[in-house]
RNA sequence: GGGAGUGCGCCGGAGUAGGAGAGCCGGGCCAGACUGUAAAUCUGGUGUCUUUGACUGAAUAGGUUCGAGUCCUAUCACUCCCA
């Protein structure tokens, strides 16, 4: 497909680390060119998740129409393969009326699989991903790479033996499928049917972690104990493996103080952020701008248009 | 005022019967990886320099010794006990 075959139809991406202003930019702008916002957040797809993910407010979400944020619960098995059918879907269907969407969050893997696509793969039913979870967990990592080296010694020379989670996922596969997972991966990117414009979003680095510690404050000062108490039952699911919540379910077991969490929770925040950055310093094509310069955004976005 | 103890790299811990170490464990921080758990998971670095190596370093200043982080003296700081 050539330039002139792409019809004019736009996909702002507005990433960059937690705590920089992703929400509260992508609604102004979205007012601004009258358009709906996808979020691209492996947290606040969860309905039972709110203070603690940084969810859009009640009258925030009122203010424009929001997608994928809420919509599904964390009892479900959602992934980066449920994410980006459901994103997909919603962009065409957002596409037919608008010119413009604006997908935004801070989930790098998500937004990627927007952009480049996935490699099209047999999905893995979650008890086969539980079982060679523990098979990791009773026998070690060794297991998983004796079936690994086995099955799929392309792929084994190229994974990160050392990482738990990837090779879980490659031998579930692997042994759900009987094919060597590296025969999947092509690495042919989607092409999409829409331009994207990716922004990220920063600031000094001083300035994002004094805004994480003071929003952690927040989120406490508007009852995200009370909230962590409610899912407490819940605590051993992926969904809450997120940061803050496993700190104040510490609080909960008594081996910690509120009063010691706050900075525990502040610090693995200024970690998550730092990954972020990392991701969107080195992953694909991002134009960096400084969070407070919406003028210049407003600037691109209709450069982009056309 | 008297007594005891402890002092090393960003922090905590372990260890050291004179042959050492820019060393160990944990944390922090910095940097990195990333195609279905991604707020997850994983990797590396963290005295200085001209970096396959070299140099400086164990509170500070001296001393003993072939050799001192380790022993001695003084000083400083901190902790505890007694007044």
């Amino acid at each position: 497909m050539s330039d002139k075959d792409i019809p004019n139809k736009l996909l702002v991406i507005i990433g960059g680390p937690t705590a920089v202003g992703k929400t509260s930019l992508a609604i102004s702008l979205a007012q601004h060119f009258g358009a709906e916002i996808v979020s691209a957040d492996s947290r606040q797809v969860y309905k039972e998740l709110n203070i603690g993910v940084g969810k859009p407010s009640h009258e925030q979400l009122d203010s424009i129409p929001h997608h994928l944020v809420g919509h599904t619960t964390i009892s479900s098995h959602y992934s980066a393969g449920s994410y980006t059918r459901d994103a997909l879907d919603i962009i065409d269907t957002l596409f037919q009326k608008h010119d413009i969407v604006f997908l935004t969050g801070g989930t790098g893997l998500y937004i990627k699989a927007i952009t480049d696509g996935f490699d099209q793969m047999p999905e893995v039913p979650a008890d086969v991903n539980e079982y060679w979870t523990q098979i990791w967990k009773e026998k070690g990592i060794n297991e998983l790479l004796i079936i690994l080296e086995q099955k799929d010694p392309e792929y084994f020379k190229t994974i990160d033996r050392a990482n738990p989670m990837r090779l879980i996922r490659a031998v579930s596969f692997i042994m759900h499928t009987g094919l060597p997972f590296s025969s999947f991966h092509t690495g042919q990117s989607s092409q999409r049917t829409f331009k994207i414009l990716p922004i990220a979003l920063e600031l000094p680095r001083d300035e994002l972690y004094a805004r994480i510690n003071q929003r952690v404050l927040h989120m406490v000062a508007d009852g995200w104990m009370e909230e962590a108490m409610t899912l407490y039952p819940s605590r051993h699911l992926k969904a809450l493996q997120t940061v803050g919540y496993k700190e104040l379910f510490d609080v909960i077991d008594g081996k910690l103080s509120l009063e010691e969490a706050i900075p525990l929770i502040q610090q693995s925040t200024r970690r998550y952020a730092k990954r972020q950055m990392t991701w969107y310093r080195n992953q694909g094509e991002w134009t960096h701008v400084n969070a407070n310069d919406s003028d210049l955004i407003i600037r691109l976005i209709e450069h982009g248009m056309g």
